[in-house]
DNA sequence: GTCTATAGTAAGATAGAC
DNA sequence: GTCTATCTTACTATAGAC
């Protein structure tokens, strides 16, 4: 075939999502994106017309998608709440690679009018997050400000854990923030 | 005098630092500088020869001077340990008007060689408030370990509750961390 | 679907007048 | 010390061949 093979979509959004949690939105021109694409600038605005506005958009879409599956899902299991929040510490510990990557929800998040679709996906994202976590801690017996003052906190601790691992150099703080998660959760 | 006024270096870099804090370093165009600046872009590199990389390094170095002296100086001070973190806590809530401006360390890091300058800046700044809290929990009689421990998570959850509280344009999270930190950093 | 080539724009930076 | 005007480069985006 010497048709040149396309490019999947999940694999190319994956590209891309690394290249905006490791420098934000501004600092990801299409020449980079381009090269950790595998594929020219022309060829990604055949896929993505919008431009990087919608790379990036695509790219929240996916993270969403992922969250949905890998943390609201078993966050909203009937297993034990200890075994809800341990299968949240494990996918989490995987997605942002053991604190070595950042986070689209800090590194997109922006001031701007401009991206202000971004904006609402973040916060979305956010509420989501603390609404599931906020659940399993009212399963396990927590009243529900308790249930949504920790919940947050975890979230908190988490993005805080990322911001203070990228900025120091070690992976330290996010192992730190993980191994104890279950435990300040659930503590009575 | 027909000669134009100097603006004061003082009042120069806060407006620059208001600028870097709020869209980071990428995001920050001479233009948008300039304009925030009340300054020509000629007239910014009269006063920085080095550019943009140069603006950022003395917004830098200002922050590790205001942190050094509104900071680390009142934390190493005499009074009691209960004391010290509430100056910090009343230190901290109006340098990042109440939640509502972000923090350098976290606008400015960059995984980029090219910024490299900033990655050790942001690192000794991360170390020196760590160590400093950390001393403040071991005059109150901590052993070292959870010393350590909880200072570096007190820095967390000011980072990570900036994060949220700008990811979901409400404040709360951040004035929780606030409202809790030194009942949390010194409990038995 | 991907590519080369290029247009048009905004970026960082400099020269020289006042 | 600040300004207008300009240079060069890099960026986003498009046109058209394969």
């Amino acid at each position: 075939m010497a048709r040149p093979a396309k490019i999947e979509d999940s694999a190319l959004l994956e590209r891309l999502s690394d290249v905006f949690r490791e420098v934000g939105y501004e600092a990801a021109s299409l020449a980079v994106l381009s090269e950790a694409a595998g594929l020219k600038k022309a060829s990604l605005y055949h896929r993505f017309p919008g431009g990087k506005e919608q790379m990036a958009r695509e790219v929240m879409a996916r993270a969403e998608t992922w969250l949905s599956e890998h943390i609201l899902a078993p966050l909203q299991s009937s297993a034990l709440p200890e075994a809800r929040i341990q299968g949240m510490v494990r996918s989490v510990d995987a997605f942002y690679s053991g604190g070595r990557q950042a986070c689209l929800l800090n590194m997109l998040s922006s001031p701007h009018a401009d991206h202000g679709p971004f904006a609402s996906l973040i916060r979305n994202a956010f509420e989501a997050w603390i609404g599931a976590l906020s659940a399993v801690l009212i399963d396990a017996g927590f009243d529900e400000d308790t249930a949504r003052f920790r919940a947050e906190r975890a979230i908190v601790l988490l993005q805080g854990s990322l911001v203070v691992s990228r900025g120091m150099g070690t992976t330290r703080p996010f192992r730190n923030c993980l191994a104890n998660l279950e435990r300040e959760m659930l503590a009575r």
